[in-house]
DNA sequence: CACCAATGGGGTAATTTGGGTT
DNA sequence: ATTGTCCAAATTACCCCATTGG
């Protein structure tokens, strides 16, 4: 899942060049772009992507889409230990080689997204003084982290909201409170290199909202 | 703000050689490069710093002790445009080259201190959710970011507060407000390789708090 | 509605880049 | 191994004003 629009500016930034740049190639057609009403471009993750794929760009970072680093974002350091568990149990049951590691403030989030650099945040939303919509806006917005997996919690919940979350660059959105299934599929654990069904082998334990 | 990428002129520079020779460089493949949709290369700051470690060239940010970029942290926009342009105004009188940019909240400040690497990071302590004494604590007991100079910066005074703040690893402490003098002397401008007096190019007007 | 900073558009001029070659 | 020069093309700077989004 993507968020539904890009600016030009962020469109720069993700295909290293200034944003007249990425003028010229969309009043030329060669970028596919819409306009809104004022007569400003707006463009989809999948155009770009398409747009960079086309002329063989390599966006920086771009990993194999193999999950191998977590950071869990939460500043509840129970929920934050929880999820951490959760994840090496996982990796353990299974078999697969993964990393986690975790942040409990704004800035340890930043610091770590590039001293760990990892293939997905769990990000909660409901921290104070964090903007979680800013952390993914920011996240998705600079080439060398719009790569990573977006995993967005909160107990708020509203249509409005998640329609807010998902434009802001998450890539999943999860309301608490989740069962151990649905954090292993948003991280994007599930579906990877094991069509085989193992229902019966993740419980379904619900944690605290 | 900073950008995420690098053209090959900077490289040229970074590297002190021409841009042709990045060029070659980059066409035999010892130095990482992407290329834009045009056909220009585009380089990333890890994969020049890593050439220039296989090669062991030290690159001349690491050089000396000079204080090169400044990195201002303040959710206050207008204080923290302040402070920039205060910054970017005293190098053109003064003639020395230095790099500005600035943070608004503290995942972005976190970002900021790997992707920006500022010698200098100016810290307001009264950010809203931001705890700065927290980030003093995790900027100096890492590695990484241990060297850089923290300048807090905070309205409210207090002995005890001044106390914790150095405590925290803080290497200067800023009352607000302050003067233009207060801001060059605290980054640590004031008395690098310029023995001459210029004291009736510094002003002394009084910022707000 | 007015306000404000940030961003974007169109156009033209200036700069940078890649490639071949020296 | 590195750099100079030439050219066409790609990219960017700059100006001025409109749009965006809070």
């Amino acid at each position: 899942m993507s968020k539904d629009y890009l600016t030009p500016n962020e469109v720069a930034r993700m295909l290293m060049v200034s944003p007249i740049t990425v003028r010229q190639w969309a009043s030329k057609g060669l970028l596919d772009a819409t306009t809104t009403a004022g007569g400003h471009r707006r463009f989809t993750r999948e155009a770009v992507q398409q747009f960079a794929h086309e002329r063989g760009i390599r966006l920086p970072r771009e990993s194999d889409g193999n999950v191998r680093r977590l950071l869990v974002v939460d500043d509840d350091r129970q929920l934050n230990r929880f999820l951490v568990e959760l994840l090496h149990a996982w990796s353990r049951r299974m078999g697969r080689e993964i990393e986690v590691d975790c942040a409990f403030d704004g800035f340890e989030a930043g610091t770590k997204v590039h001293t760990f650099d990892p293939d997905v945040v769990l990000l909660d939303l409901m921290m104070p003084g964090v903007d979680g919509f800013e952390v993914c806006r920011q996240l998705k917005s600079d080439s060398r982290t719009s790569h990573i997996r977006v995993v967005a919690m909160t107990g708020y919940y509203s249509p409005d909201r998640v329609q807010k979350i998902l434009a802001a660059g998450a890539d999943r959105f999860m309301r608490k409170p989740f069962s151990n299934d649905e954090v292993i599929e948003a991280c994007g654990l599930a579906t990877v290199s094991r069509p085989q069904s193992m229902s019966q082998a993740t419980n379904s334990e619900v944690c605290h909202g």
